[in-house]
DNA sequence: CTCTAAGCGAGACGGTACGTCAAGTCTTACA
DNA sequence: TGTAAGACTTGACGTACCGTCTCGCTTAGAG
């Protein structure tokens, strides 16, 4: 997100930024976001509410959205990364509660949804979505599928990297359409719905 | 998505809307959704490249979002609802790769992608995306999947409905998120991972 | 103020004006001068208010400015013109505290003001202000001034039109100008300005 | 009528406002002032005129009026107060005569009297105009009144601050109502018709 | 008793201006 | 050199009027 990730601080010279400043910056931006969601996290508005200038903004962050996202990162974001027990079914219920769990929270789900839309027409958001979220969100899940699919849970012949599209990508398309609730239940369902596919024939 | 969706032009009073006025409306809008993406679609640009008055567009469209979309409904939607045969797995197939490719065209892709961005700080707009696409599109999905149930290719203790997320949702989230490609190969993998689990235990 | 002045109705062809519909018109518009001051008399507001079209604003009165001076002259306008007694001094008084007493009332006062305002940037109703308003009121006065040097009470060397500037204008300078006060103390104090100057020499 | 007046500029900080910016902006307004009228004179107008960015206006001027006002300051106001002799006769005739000459010159008179009939309806124009114009202007016609009343050219119980009203207000009602000329005749009878009533009777 | 011109309501449309908000860029001074 | 403060441009939004232009209904006197 920001953009001084590379710069090691090129050797002491001038004033150095200050981190007071950069934390002021994102519990503004923090707390725009909670209050009024992505589309008004403005660098006007967070500078004015930070008594920063706005060129300070400018220079380490992209964009609004770009803000918002590190906003995001530094205050919501928690991923609890939950263990895995060898069993794909008890793992895939845990996994994918936990994330629905944030992806329905009344604060955090909105949040995100609004990131993913900005990302729409801003290609590096989405790049720096996909880096910090999604991505590694990605990664597991085909770990965790793929284990089960060693271990024979599932099918040899399914295609993880889609059906990890088919569950998480499934709880995505609910928070970002209209209609479709997203909830718990939701979670359990897509893993009833698998198995149920799995253990049809069996019966 | 336009304003007068409702009112039934009360008996033949006052001046009627021009023809002329909405084609060229319309047809710049969607010219400008094109070139430039939804977030350039705005009332401004469109009344001027249309030659129109900016105050005739806020009279028949509620935002520039709303405008966006009747632009794109008037003239890039094509929904061709495939027949169905009888058999699910066909069915499917042809649905989904229809839809497959109705979100992956190089033209209309983003654009789909972009007015779902908007609808993310637009509730009013989500709504009006709703009912004119996504919802049409889920309930015909619902039906498919119903009638697979009920013939008994589809194991009777699967949810429909979140089935559906677990293929179409799933394309909208490849559309919608940064990683992850779209294209007819993708449909049909969908299809062939609840083949695949579904005759898993068969063998 | 009204267009069709001069138009004999063309021979009782067609319906006839709506007696209701112009009441309703200038009452509307009379309420509106007295709650917004002229620059609120607007065609728009007028009609909307009236639950009248636009168009029969249009229809009759040439401007929004013409419209406010005629609902002004309806319904404020009370020129109860005073009786002259045959002794300058005694008339002056009574003329000019009554002229006063309009301009500075409350209500009427900044309405008069405002049209006279509106009428540096509109010459037809600066036009139409002076021949409803304004030179009748001149006339009277030189009449009266007039009449006191035929009768030997002004000094026969003076210059009654330039004496009505120097008295009745020096009230519309009061009323127009930021600074000065106008009431009827300004009125008597005018008289016994130009009484001081007369018997000055006198002693 | 700017609006950073009391702003003493805060010690150096921040970029400094453009005097280019500045003069292009008045110098246009003058133009547009001149050609045609302060009606005319609209933020619109003089930004695109200007080539200057209609924010900039906003920032600087507090409504159109204004920005005319100061246009006028600027570009067309010169007051060459003239000398005091030590006559009044002779101060007030060429007091007024200079005064009557800027009211009723071509170029100035109707810009004096389009501001004063915009600030009819704009409080905060109409204290601009008295602080630069008509205030100062009153006062140095009080205090050569109030000389020749010291001095014994004047009776001594003349009303002086009316009596200001009478000679330099008789002229503004000139100014601003629809009949009647204004021009230096006037001037000097205004002068004549005083001398006339003080030595009627001495006579 | 119809014809017809005008009055009228309703509303579309173009145009101009206002006032606001935000994104970006640039410039100056200070620590 | 980072930061604060602010000027300026660009472009969009949304509102308010103005003025003009259809429509189609209504009304009353002329034929």
């Amino acid at each position: 997100m920001e953009r001084n990730d590379a710069e090691p601080a090129k050797r002491g010279r001038g004033r150095p930024p200050s981190v007071e400043v950069r934390r002021r910056i994102l519990e503004t931006a923090a707390v725009v976001l909670l209050e009024n969601g992505v589309s008004e996290v403005t660098f006007d508005k967070v500078a004015r509410r930070a008594g920063v200038s706005r060129m300070t903004l400018y220079k380490w962050f992209r964009s609004p959205g770009s803000l918002a996202l590190a906003a995001f990162e530094d205050t919501y974001a928690h991923t609890l990364r939950p263990p895995s027990s060898g069993d794909v079914w008890a793992d895939l219920r845990t996994h994918l509660r936990e994330f629905v769990a944030n992806l329905s929270e009344p604060r955090t789900g909105p949040m995100i949804a609004g990131l993913l839309g900005s990302a729409q027409s801003d290609p590096v958001l989405a790049e720096e979505i996909s880096a910090t979220f999604t991505r590694p969100r990605r990664e597991g899940a085909v770990e965790l599928l793929h284990a089960g699919r060693t271990r024979g849970q599932l099918p040899a012949s399914i295609d993880v990297e889609v059906l990890v599209d088919q569950l998480w990508g499934a709880c995505y398309a609910r928070l970002l359409l209209p209609e479709g609730v997203l909830d718990e239940a939701f979670a359990d369902a897509l893993v009833a719905n698998l198995r149920a596919t799995i253990h049809a024939s069996a019966d």
